[in-house]
DNA sequence: TATTAGCACTACCCCCTAATGAGTGCTAAT
DNA sequence: ATTAGCACTCATTAGGGGGTAGTGCTAATA
């Protein structure tokens, strides 16, 4: 910390906030830093800033800001490189999303619409896109059962003891899975149960669902109808949530091809982060809390592994309902201010497609 | 190529073909090589391989098999490296796949029947179990659905002018797709036109029906029966054949943590082929055709991307049908004896697994 | 008082060199 | 036919020097 001589005082910044000129250094270290990833020095800086500031006056700056936390050397006679915090003031300076190129928009589109393709395709196509366009990793959560809304169940005979559920939401995606019975049903009789089942509960949220076969299990009066009775006890089987959120990913290579991430040993702990998804996954859930672009950097992701990167994350609705989140996983000193427009912009895209596709 | 002094003969070796000698030299090298990565000098040699040769004799058979194309020498000084014809002959000369440890075997179950999963659950959970075990790149193709034979077909209005395709084949995969229609139907409709394909086609390949609706819109006496009409229009639409053959990947990371390929530049067409899948998908459905494990040796593959590296696969099916393969990518100095195996045994569980959940 | 020029100092980076060492091919001896 | 010996090649490594981009400090300056 730069010390006023004879006065014990701190420097510039002795608030703790930065004045100005102190931004708008910081700001020019990121943006360097940003473009070449190499340590920023004074002399460097002075010529690429806006503002006339000789490389000592810049040093001072530095100083102050490495004090606070925002900076880092590598080595003494090193440039400076920012931190994490850094990087956080950086965001929160910037305003919304900037428009981006119109150049870019045309190439941001799905095509998938055309093709009849389901939610699950959209969504691939989606996160494919987002990371050509940004090469960095991306991924996708896939929209959580329990909002959607029921458009149609289909109970199929596949053996003596098994039952192939097929669970088909008003957002336009398909879900399967195989329930266990102990008894053995006909096709016919599974076809009437599935259709009292449709009859009951179409366009009521899988969690509707859930909390009203619940319900009626309870309540006893059903019994005494032998339908009844087994379509309530097949559809809490059916409608029991086993799917634990799925995500896909994309652009796992890009993160290697990185200048950022040259050190394979940096890579590898974001690796882990994307075979266990747990990590990353809670990130997207946490993003569809609230609307807009979110960001997580570095030190900020209460995943170990994930520290070493940032998120950059928006989530994707259509009419009614937030259905998950799109983001990408790229080194801490991504371009943000181009990447957070990508995101916010594909995720709008995205959107729009799945809303038009479900017009619902 | 070693000169007989005087005679103009050539040297041990000269009828092209290897004498024991030889043999047990070059596998030696290629043992070697597998586990060090680094290329075998004669001296290295003389130490560990079994027969007591001397350096030089060492160096005068290397010579001649350098001269025949197994081996080559990545500069003058330097010790000698496994061509891929080498590699041929090596795989060529083991046997039948090993048995693999107990130990090992033990890893390698797949749990899903428990859980009631798909088949496409059950892929993904063997494709991952590989990739865990060999740590190297892990494919599968998904069952073709040409050849899978239908159980069930639902048809689902979703809107006005769109219709939801759910396909279930005995092979216990579900697919959907949407199709586009002109004139709009009622659920009702649709559900008797279902009814009409599943008593019609149930237990049919995909291939079959697509030919037998052909058969019935080129033959015109079904014109005058509207539903008739309607369904063969509406199942040739649900049958046409839209799914390009997918296949799932995992592992793809564990190729850049191999020392192999630990210059990146090296990575990059692997990548790309991941990214394309064509090629890959090509050599896995070239390896249905016969049992067993095939092997394709770098400059072996048609696809110039996957020359740099070795494809181990074998084939999975069910009671009846061969449905797809699962193998692994990986450099062409994998260790294939024990790569081998592993493919073998977890092809066999995952067509043991598949065969007692389809119960078909 | 804030800014800047000047200066000594630091540490990386690059290039050159020399030494090392593993490997080869050839030849002559066994 | 095999092997020991020898000269040679070439990648790798370690060490040394110059260059460079950076720093912190101090004193001069506006």
């Amino acid at each position: 910390m730069r010390i006023k001589t004879g006065t014990g005082k701190k420097g510039v910044l002795e608030n703790l906030v930065l004045n100005e000129r102190a931004q708008l250094v910081l700001q020019s270290i990121i943006e360097n830093y940003i473009q070449s990833s190499e340590p920023i020095g004074s002399r460097t800086l002075s010529k690429s800033i806006a503002a006339t500031l000789s490389p000592a006056t810049i040093r001072n700056i530095m100083s102050d800001l490495a004090e606070l936390g925002y900076l880092i050397q590598t080595h003494t006679s090193a440039g400076r490189v920012p931190t994490d915090k850094a990087y956080r003031f950086y965001v929160n300076s910037l305003s919304s999303p900037t428009s981006i190129p119109e150049q870019i928009k045309q190439k941001i589109s799905l095509t998938s619409t055309e093709q009849g393709l389901q939610v699950e395709g959209i969504l691939a196509e989606a996160v494919r896109l987002l990371a050509d366009l940004t090469k960095f990793a991306c991924v996708v959560s896939t929209p959580k059962a329990s909002v959607s809304r029921l458009q149609r169940i289909e109970l199929i005979k596949i053996s003596e003891d098994r039952i192939l559920v097929i669970l088909v939401t008003k957002a336009g995606v398909v879900r399967d899975k195989i329930i266990f019975v102990k008894e053995s049903h006909s096709q016919e009789f599974l076809n009437s149960v599935a259709a009292f089942l449709n009859d009951e509960f179409e366009d009521h949220s899988m969690q509707e669902i859930r909390e009203q076969i619940h319900q009626s299990l309870v309540d006893d009066r059903n019994r005494y109808h032998d339908l009844l009775a087994h379509a309530v006890r097949l559809g809490k089987k059916a409608f029991e949530l086993n799917n634990p959120g799925e995500m896909l990913i994309d652009g796992q290579m890009n993160l290697l091809l990185d200048s950022h991430f040259h050190e394979q040993s940096s890579v590898r702990p974001i690796i882990d982060a994307f075979d266990q998804k747990n990590a990353i996954l809670k990130i997207l859930d946490d993003s569809m809390k609230h609307k807009g672009v979110h960001i997580f950097i570095g030190i900020e992701n209460d995943s170990k592994q994930l520290q070493g990167c940032s998120l950059i994350t928006a989530s994707y609705h259509n009419k009614q309902n937030v259905l998950g989140s799109i983001g990408v996983v790229g080194p801490t000193s991504m371009d943000y201010k181009s990447i957070i427009s990508m995101v916010d912009y594909t995720a709008k895209i995205l959107s729009k497609t799945i809303t038009e596709q479900s017009y619902d």
